[in-house]
DNA sequence: CTTCCTAATTAGAATAGTTCTAAAACTAGA
DNA sequence: TCTAGTTTTAGAACTATTCTAATTAGGAAG
């Protein structure tokens, strides 16, 4: 996933075009979702936001992830290796890949991997989710 | 998934095979785990379990659903739809279709999808979770 | 600027699903 | 039958998240 170095103007613009007021805490804390972290958590996003900006708390964090979500900004995924929900800036479709050494989450583009499919023809696939885990070498 | 109409004897049998202690409560829940349920919930089994048998606790269930899954004889997943985690009965390899209309999980097997990854060298495959997402006409 | 209104933030309570604790009840072997 | 190790159990604890209700902030109108 390419990291942009969105400026607090750009994502203020952002947050407009996607009807979400452009508060002081929405606007830090996607600094830190859209351009410095990798598929984080809540509690990932809060220990950030504790460091690095004015008193926030935990139910802001929240609420704002989920705002984020609704508007379309980010992603929200669940994975079979936690229970946290992992935030994602990369909203086009994709899979991931889970390094079960080191615990990251990497993104594998929807053209690398070819899927053939011999399922009932009653069967209307709207998604599909794959997480591949293993190590990377 | 093909359903067995195991015996009460047949089940002592897994369990022990299995090292596991045959007790009245993991045989009973195994009566509803291995041939009557399908893809189910901790709280499923327990709502089966307080209809179906001698008072039970809920903690007997977890704990019963933990040794099943440990020694082999069922597999546990978390899917991205639901918080609980789902028990299953079919310990081969494959994938799982969710009805969105009816919230059920169906079985795919892992012979009907053919993957063609082109994932970097390095990148180590150990396993694959698929979910397909979708209704059924 | 003020005023007013709505939306956002907040602390803390509540919830859901699961795991832990420690005591009581079983069970398999000796 | 005795005994040591398992299993079961009720209830407490825990984790991640959502809800509640009060407070604060922001933004258009005047
Ligand atoms: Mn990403
Ligand atoms: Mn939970
Ligand atoms: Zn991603
Ligand atoms: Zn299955």
């Amino acid at each position: 996933m390419k990291r942009k170095n969105y400026s607090s103007e750009e994502i203020e613009k952002k947050l407009i075009e996607k009807g979400v007021q452009p508060t002081l805490q929405r606007i830090a804390l996607c600094q830190y979702i859209l351009c410095v972290a990798d598929h984080p958590t809540a509690d990932e996003v809060f220990d950030w936001a504790q460091k690095n900006m004015a008193k926030i708390s935990q139910a802001t964090v929240y609420n704002t992830l989920g705002v984020l979500t609704d508007s379309g900004l980010i992603r929200a995924f669940k994975f079979p290796h936690t229970e946290k929900i992992v935030y994602d800036c990369n909203i086009e479709d994709h899979f991931h890949f889970f390094d079960e050494k080191s615990g990251r989450i990497l993104d594998i583009e929807a053209d690398s991997v070819k899927l053939n499919l011999d399922l009932p023809k009653k069967y209307k696939v709207n998604s599909i989710d794959i997480v591949f885990k293993g190590e990377i070498k």
